[in-house]
Parts: C-alpha cells; structure tokens; sequence
DNA sequence: CCTTAATAAATTGCATTCACTTTTGTATAC
DNA sequence: GTATACAAAAGTGAATGCAATTTATTAAGG
C-alpha cells in the first residue's frame, strides 16, 4: 500500500501550501487536482487525507478539503508544544554531543547562511526549519524526527500567515548560538537559547490580524 | 470528507489492537474487514490508512495491512518523546494549576483505582493512559493533547506486547503521588515524579524477547 | 432592485470494476 | 526426494460509475 505516487501528490502539495503558493481558505477540489496531477480522485482523495492528517489542510464533510488557516490559539498550541519537545531535546542532545555532530550542524547553518544570502525565499524557511529537525535525526530518533517535522510543517504554514518581517538572519544567527552552546556543553545554556530562539519566533508573529483572511466568519468578526 | 463511518472502523480497529484482541503482526485483510463491517474495501482503505498514520499498523506495498510490532528501539524512542513532552507538560501544569484541575485528575484517579479492584483489564490499560492526555487537555492544548494521545495509543500496544506483569496498581499509586505534587505546586518535585513514572513503566517493560513475535525472520534468528 | 424559490451544474461519498502483483498449489525435470 | 517452473487463486492498486449532497444559476415574487 501507500504508493509513490500519493506521496509523491502530498509532497508537491506540501510544498505549495507551505511555500504559500496555495493561500489559506483556498479550496481544493478532487477533480481539478486529479486533472493537474494526471490521476483519478482516489489518490487525490488519499493525499487529501494525509494532509489533513497533518493539519495542512481542513476536510469538511461534503464540502471538500480547504488549506489550513490556523487560528491565533492553535498557533500559540502548536508553538508551547514544539517548546516542550524542543528544550528536553536540547538537553538530551548535550548530553550525547559528539564533534560530528556539532560538525553536521554547523553545516546546516552554512547552508541556510547560503540560502539567506541568496535570498532563496522559498528554501529560506525549509531550511530554517530543517535544523531543528536535523537536531533530532542527529540524536537517533525517528520518532521525535517525525513529530517534530510534522509540528514545523505547520509552523510554517503559521509563519507565512503571520509573519510581516521574517528575520530570518535573526533565526539564523541564533541557530548559530545554539550550536555553539552545544559544543560546549553548557546545558542550561543551550536550553534557554533554545527556548529564547522560540519565543522569538512566535513573538515576531503579529498576532493582530493583518492577515488576507480567507475566512468570512474570522473576517466579519 | 471523513465520515463518521471510517472513524467508527478505526475507532473499532483501534481498540482491537489496543486491547490486544489483535496480535501484533496479524494480518489485516481488506475484503475480510470489509464483509465484517458490511462496507466497501474503500472505507477499509482509508480506515487502514489513518491507523498506519498513528503507527499502529503497517502497510507494505502490494502486501497489505499487518498490526504493528513496535520494535525495542522504535519502543524506547517513543517513551524517550513522552518523557520530554510529559516532563515539559508537567512543568507548565504546576505554574497554571487550580483546584478545579485537581480535582478533575483526582476524579479520574479513582476512576482508574475502580477498574482496578473490578479487574477491568480491558478499560485499565486506556484508563491509566488517559490521565496523561487528560493532564494535557486540562491544560487547554489541544495540540500537545492530541500529540500525547497518539503516543499513548502506541504505548499501550508496545505495553501489551513487552509487558508480563502489569504493575498496574504502581501506576495508579504514582498518578496519585503526582497529583499531589502537583497541587503542592511543588514543580522540581512534579516533574521527578513525572520522570519517575515514565521511566518505571517503561523499565516494567522485559524487553528480552519473549515475544510471541509473528515475524519468522524474528523468530528464528 | 433586491429577496426568495426552483432548477441545473458541479462536487463529494461510496461501491464496483478491472489490471496487476503476490502468494499458493501442482506438476515436471533432475 | 528435492528443486524448479508453471499455473491458479487470492489480494492489492487504481480508475470508473452512480447516488446524494452542495453550490451556482435562473426565474418569480415582492
């Protein structure tokens, strides 16, 4: 089960939503996907389903399946949890620091240095992003890896809805603090850089509804 | 999309698996479920799907459905992540605790104690899992709610399959004794307890194959 | 001119069907 | 007697078809 080809419909539209190519509220219908993609509505309806699984996409009984717009709470939700798993993370990572590690790490950071530089915009925030994955792939374990990349696929999703000024440089400068914090060992420091690089994520969102909404109800309120 | 009877199939399958009623590496036949259910392979498959999502089946290409038989190590890497997100969710618990969130986990304490003295094995298993979920949506996060709720449902298959005996009242003992520290708002405490429970449960697992793993490569070796 | 009712078009939910893969059973060659 | 090749059976992968619901369009009434 699980075809290529379903995967292959949920990483495409992955990208577009996340890449805000297709905005929140936008809907998206079986038959014109399955036209664009070249296959029936089953794997459509498959993708859809596993999107929706991953909180990109909305499916509404007999309504059809809508890009996400997460509401200002569940952001907020989604972002105390990823603190959660990313401090304890932190922690567990310092005690079993290796130099390769440390090394693979620094490389990432270059590689979003490259991309800010670049101003690649779409692989900006991917990348960002990826480095807290790539902490946990580090650490040997896929099942905080998988989580946690679901839960920043939607922080994504949040921060291209949210966010005005990206301060990209910003995350990128802390993501190099962190790792300098690692390489020494310094737990609490590394934790509360951590968890200082987070906040400041979440607080660079503005939360006051500037947003495009695609939401009558939220824009009528 | 999603209707209510795929949710009522995985909701059934769920708790076959959960309960043990179907052993790990069992065969999920598609048109068996479907004559069972008195639906078409298509509600199966998408069923089949969402449960291969939460981890507690896997589905091979071509092959079909199998109920999942979390390894050593994928077990240990899921109670690695719970006792991140539960040690962090403990944490925030004390610094918002009321009485009224005491007193909903004490309800639920005695809920637990009483499938105990009844030996419902059966409802003991959710039970003693749904405090930690509950902790979570007294908290109001329904993200880290849903979060810890997927993890709990893979501990609980990984419990029945690694488990001899149960210690099931040592659980409900170390629930009480968190509650109480929890309403001494006394965090270091808390969150020891919390660490504690978690280790202890997963070190009541034997993880010394006695398994009576379906998987003949397993067997054999 | 705006609102409301009726009708038509489009879309989803689910079952059915066909193609293809894997598995199992059987016969033949060594 | 064992192993290999072949054929039948079972099962999954994906497309299509049909019923039911929703959305868009048109017509009538105020």
């Amino acid at each position: 089960m699980e075809s290529s080809t379903t995967h292959a419909i949920v990483q495409a539209l992955t990208k577009a939503i996340v890449e805000h190519r297709l905005q929140p509220g936008t809907k998206l219908a079986e038959q014109k996907l399955a036209d664009h993609f070249g296959v029936s509505r089953t794997l459509i309806r498959q993708a859809l389903f596993q999107l929706s699984q991953n909180q990109l996409i909305r499916l509404e009984p007999a309504r059809g399946a809508f890009v996400a717009a997460p509401s200002v709470s569940e952001s907020r939700q989604v972002f105390a949890v990823r603190r959660m798993l990313e401090t304890e993370m932190t922690r567990a990572f310092v005690r079993e620091v290796t130099p390769a590690k440390i090394k693979a790490l620094k490389e990432h950071i270059s590689q979003e240095k490259a991309a800010l530089t670049q101003g690649d915009v779409s692989g900006r925030t991917e990348l960002l992003g990826d480095f807290h994955v790539h902490m946990a792939e580090l650490m040997g374990n896929k099942v905080l890896a998988q989580m946690l990349g679901e839960l920043i696929s939607r922080c994504a999703l949040i921060t291209l809805m949210y966010q005005t000024d990206s301060g990209a440089e910003h995350s990128n400068d802390e993501h190099s603090d962190i790792v300098a914090a690692l390489a020494a060992k310094d737990e609490t420091l590394a934790v509360r850089l951590m968890n200082e690089h987070l906040l400041s994520v979440e607080q660079s969102l503005t939360f006051t509804r500037k947003i495009p909404t695609s939401d009558l109800a939220m824009a009528l309120a």
